[in-house]
This record gives C-alpha cells, structure tokens and sequence, in this order.
DNA sequence: GCCAATTGTGCGATGATCGCGCAAAAGTTG
DNA sequence: CAACTTTTGCGCGATCATCGCACAATTGGC
C-alpha cells in the first residue's frame, strides 16, 4: 500500500538504517560496523552516526556509537497515544495479579511479533540467575519471529487463506530451537489447527525449557488486532496444566477486552 | 562535545524533527501540522512523512499519519543494550514486592527527565478510576519536566555550581500545578537544599494529589548517574510517612545498586 | 453554486551528499 | 624496533537528490 513513486528522502532511509543497526545483539557500534550492518559506505555510514549522534540519539566515545536514552521519547509517545496498549494494560496487570504468571499483548508486524503491552511477575528472572532483566527477553518492544511463537501463530491464523499464503510464498521459518517446525506443510497444519482452536500452544520452539499460550484478541467487528499470550518455564508448569488453568481465563481477557478493541 | 562542522546529514534531522512532532498530546498529525510543529515547509514534511511511512514507523489513512508499533524496535534495543535499565530493574522490582509501591528510575536529558526503568503495583491505575494504562503517566520513556519532578531536583542538585546555573540562565519554570515552584530563587533554594539532603521530596508540583521522594543513584567513582524515586497518591500515604517508610528503602538500594552503576 | 481555504504534486535550480582517495593511526610480524 | 599491512579519519569536487514555488484539485462554508 502508498507505495509512494520516487519522491521518498533517502537520506532518511539511510539514516534509520542505521539507527536500526543497533540491535539486541549488536550494541556499540563504529563507522566501519554500522556501514556493514546498514549497506551504506563508511563515509555515509559515519556522517549519519555524527548526525544522529549530535541530534542526542546516539552517544559516542569517539570511535564507538551507541543509542542514548532519547531514543525512548519514541516508545514513550507511542505508548501514550496507541490505544492499545493503553486499552490492554489494566487488564493485563490484573491477569498477571490473579496468576501469578508473565502475560504479553503483541502486534504482527511482517515477519516478527511485537510486544506492545506486558505484565507478570518477573520471578523467573532470578530463576534464570544472572543478568536478565526480564524472564526470556521479553520486554515492551522486543521483537520475536512469528513463525515460533504462539502469538505469531495466532495472528498468521487470523490472515486470510491468500494473505497468509502470500506471508509463505517464499519464506524460509528460521531453526530457533531443534524443536522448533521450520518445515512449511507441518507449519501451514498447524496454522490450520489453530484456525479450528482459536488458541495456540508453541512448546519450546523459540526457546529451550519455555512453552507458551496464546489466545487471539477480536474487536466488535471480529476483527483480529492482536494476540494475548501467557508464558512459563517448563519446569514449572505442564503444558496440559497451563491450557486447562490458564486458557479459560485468557478467553475471559480477550471476551471483557473486545468492546475496547 | 563533538560539535561536529559542516557534514551533518540536514535530511535525517528533518526526519527526525517529524518523528518527534509526534508527541504525546500531539497523537495524529496531517502534513501541514506536521511542517508547523517540526518548522519544515509543508512539501518537505510531507515528503518525510511519507518517506517514514514507507519505512514503516509511521501509519497513514491518506491524510493523517500516526506512530507505527514498530517504533517500539529503538526502544526494545536500547533496553536490552543499555547497562543502566538492566542494573537497575532487579532491584525495582524487589522494591515494589516490598513496599507495594511505584518507583522509577531516570536520567535527565536537557531539561526533561526519562524514565528508564520502572515497577510497581499499578493498583492506582484502577483507584484512578478510568482509562490510565498506568498511574500518572508513568510509563518506560515517558519525560517529565525536571524541575517539577523529585527526581529531576536530584539529578540537578548533582550538576556543579556552574552547570546548574548555566542550566537555569534563561530558564522559564512552566508551572504544571498550583504549588509548583516556579520562582528562580525559590528554585535555586530547593536544590540547595537536594545539595545538603541528599533527597528529594516534591509533593504536588507536578500532578495534584500526587507527591513523590527521590535520592541519587551513584557509582563508586561519586557521579550521580540516575535517580531513583518512589510515587504515591497523597491520600494514602503522607509526605512524613513516605519519608521514615520509603527514605531508607531507597537510600538502602542506592548503596546496593552502586558497585553496577 | 460560488468563493475561499486547504491540500496534492510536477518541475527546474541549487546546494547538500556521495564516495573516492590520501594520510595518519593502529596493529602485526619477523 | 622497524618495516609492512590493515584500518580509520576526513577533505574535495562532481552529481543528483531535495527544496519550495506555483498551480491544480479538492474540500467546506454559506
């Protein structure tokens, strides 16, 4: 859609290019880094550091880069004007109170999930023992691939048959785990399956020793807007006993949610 | 510092300058709103606006454009890379078990603070009453003006003689609540006494019924990095209270957080 | 249905950006 | 430690992307 003709600033392009080559895994970055990530010579690669550098996005030491707090204004004004997160939150906080368990709301946004609300007490970060923030990366904003996660999957089940054949044509499911379908009729099956469902279990297929459960959220038209899903460590919790506690009281979440979607 | 020359790309700053015409007052913006509130021409803000659509940051009806989930990626990198949220959000965590309270940690940028991390039971969401996700806007990134808020008197009681002076030079005080302190010389009062406290109480200055306690997080070398706070409705809990229930909660984790700051 | 205000967009001139290429710094090896 | 190799910082002229004017199309008011 808008697929704008050719008056599109590319200097632009090229700068968020490089803001975005600052990921999870990469965090400090220089000239020579960043042109690699971005695809754009060392020469613009480092003007576009120094610019955004001196716009107060990035912080340097010199030859090093990498994001200031500023960055956050972003999300900030986001999370204050969407109304969905806004809308899912208080429900969310109180899933979590009742459950004692990490619930998650996220959007599909090509081939990634991402978190837009969350809540859940993050015992498991101390379960997991050293410097995780929150339990399995999952924080507002973290992006998972859709394709293993319960979430994705709910939220490929709620395309329609040519939309989600479309997502497929091509697309290669990346190997998270050994557990995880990468193979696509297994995976075009189990999308079938959650169709009938309308929930997903994903067991370890994203990361070793968690499962998670995710049920669909529709708005008054049916429409589906995002997935709601309840994460737990597999020692801890069964998959069967998740879906016969948790799952009647995410249907519940998503049944008091749909007049505020 | 690095007050670079003449090579700052002035098509990513207009962009950026666009991105954040995006505010939290500001949700929707056409492109004539847009080129007022970034000081752009109208066919330049446009131009970006559909450059930044096209990337996928911004969403568009055709005429009005607003922030896309995927903003939350700059947010969601900088969480996972910044070693300050990460050191920080164990400890906020055992904090709001504890005391059952809310508190926030920040850093100031210019004349604003920026929550990097925050917990808390958010109960007073739902005592609120409505639609607030979170109590009193307190969310990951939101900005709050410095000098109405107990953390940024701490953060700018840290500053030297002179960087605070030079921070006041020309300052206007906006005045968020009846009892803001908003007069310079009451101002400079109050941060010398932050100086000689070591603590922060602002109560009502930003939000009425809303009061909150401050202290300054140091690492070993003495420099003040971020300040943590605790904020509670002033119907339930009294300024004296806060201050003998919560003052040596929070001294107790500013000691324990200094050795990872 | 007419006028006024607002918005969408083509086009030529201009100056900001590109990336080459050099020089200096850093790293490597015998 | 010196000579060599690799990497990084950055100046410079040519080029082409961007600017904003101006006009057309659209919307809205009365």
């Amino acid at each position: 859609m808008a697929i704008a003709k050719a008056d599109l600033i590319e200097g632009m392009a090229k700068g968020m290019a490089v803001l975005e080559s600052f990921d999870t895994e990469r965090q400090r970055l220089n000239a020579t880094l960043a042109a690699e990530r971005s695809g754009l010579t060392r020469a613009s690669a480092r003007r576009h550091l120094l610019t955004l550098t001196h716009l107060g996005y990035l912080e340097t030491d010199g030859s090093y880069f990498w994001l200031s707090a500023k960055v956050l204004r972003f999300s900030g004004s986001y999370l204050a004007s969407a109304g969905l997160p806004r809308a899912l939150q208080p429900t969310l906080n109180r899933l979590a109170v009742q459950a004692q368990e990490s619930f998650s709301a996220v959007v599909l946004d090509a081939d990634e999930v991402v978190i837009v609300a969350r809540s859940g007490n993050d015992r498991n970060a101390s379960a997991t023992g050293g410097g995780r923030v929150i339990a399995y990366g999952l924080h507002m904003g973290a992006r998972l691939p859709a394709h293993a996660t319960s979430t994705g999957r709910v939220l490929l089940a709620a395309k329609t048959k040519s939309g989600f054949s479309q997502w497929m044509r091509g697309r290669h499911l990346h190997r998270m785990t050994p557990l995880t379908t990468v193979d696509a009729k297994s995976f075009r099956a189990i999308i079938q399956k959650v169709r009938q469902d309308d929930f997903c279990i994903a067991s370890e297929e994203h990361e070793l020793g968690v499962h998670a459960l995710a049920v669909p959220l529709r708005n008054t038209k049916g429409v589906t807007v995002a997935a709601l899903n309840v994460v737990a460590s597999h020692s801890r919790l069964s998959t069967q006993a998740m879906q016969r506690d948790l799952l009647p009281l995410l249907f519940d979440a998503a049944r008091e949610l749909r007049p505020f979607l």
